[in-house]
DNA sequence: GGAGCCATGTAAGTAGTTACATGATTGA
DNA sequence: TCAATCATGTAACTACTTACATGGCTCC
């Protein structure tokens, strides 16, 4: 039987697999790495640590008294063990919220002007998703062996997310420029 | 000031200001036009249908009589505006979750099997998306002065669906790949 | 020594899902 | 007549967000 919890606390546990982290150090590479993908607010973060902690699959490391005092997680025995076992199940079953396209389904019962309106704005949306991606250079992982080690996980969540952004993009110019062109012969 | 409806309430009011429906019916067209970005339980539906109600949003049409007695809803006045009102307002800030691929982002420390496991799952997933949409067909709608009305959003989300979920197989392929090509050099 | 960020945490509320209940109706 | 679907609804729960609180640290 695989452990209950929520998807962020699983992914948490996957950070501090990696390594060592206080909540904010997870925060900042969950920001940069998933952020797109899946955010985690601070209201969710610090609770679910302790609650990780509670159940025995993190533990903390020393006692907060570097500069600013963050608190240090390590993952236990137990928390590995159930990371691949969360790893290996079978993942949730796809869905989106995407109030925005649900909006164009309907926009068109207002005129052109405001569904052009809403393409636009996803594009705007989506090209500063773009921008704030290019930024990002993943970082392979070095093992402790001082071996380099292939870690293809952040290259590949990189790399779909430049991917999904593109095709999104692509496909609002598309819808624009076709509503743009139908719009002359627009019936007031 | 914007009246304060759920995104499902709104995604609602949108259905019903096409035409007339029951319940039943929203469930079925939402399932066909917005069913990939915007899935709707039967425990959102029918309380929220309640609450447009009472709210004055929506008004019943006749008592149910028909075969299978079904409650049909029309939109009233304020309805309509408040739809509107909705449709020019600012879109809520794109926000995904995506469990399958935080899994990706971790997989690779148990070896190239696991991760390819999880790429091949994604595609599988979407390769069925796929079917489901291309069997869809957008219907556009015929205003009641019988003229042909163009209707773009129908159209405009279909073609998201197929450009979103080509993408997605597209990486995955293209992943699955490259993972393949570098795992006969993998540290066991 | 004050502005502003660092780091953690809490409380209240929201949106949604799952699972179940019900009773009617249709079709083999 | 019995299973399946139709159509609506309810209850319990889950995950998550927002807004706020706090106190320390840093830098000019």
């Amino acid at each position: 039987m695989t452990l209950n919890l929520s998807p962020t606390g699983w992914t948490i546990l996957g950070f501090l697999s990696l390594q060592e982290r206080s909540g904010y150090e997870i925060r900042e590479v969950a920001k940069r790495t998933v952020g797109l993908v899946w955010g985690i607010s601070d209201g969710q973060l610090y609770p679910q640590l302790q609650e990780l902690h509670q159940s025995g699959l993190i533990e903390p490391v020393g006692t907060p008294e570097g500069p600013r005092s963050r608190q240090v997680w390590r993952l236990t025995g137990d928390g590995g063990a159930a990371l691949h076992g969360w790893l290996r199940a079978p993942s949730a079953p796809l869905q989106m919220r995407d109030e925005n396209l649900v909006k164009i389904l309907f926009a068109d019962q207002l005129g052109p002007g405001a569904l052009l309106d809403l393409l636009e704005e996803r594009r705007r949306n989506y090209s500063a998703a773009r921008e704030a991606l290019r930024d990002i250079v993943p970082r392979a992982r070095r093992d402790n062996h001082g071996h380099d080690e292939t870690v293809f996980g952040p290259g590949l969540v990189h790399l779909y997310g430049l991917t999904f952004v593109d095709a999104v993009i692509g496909w609002c110019d598309r819808a624009i420029t076709s509503v743009m062109s139908s719009s002359h012969q627009w019936r007031v």
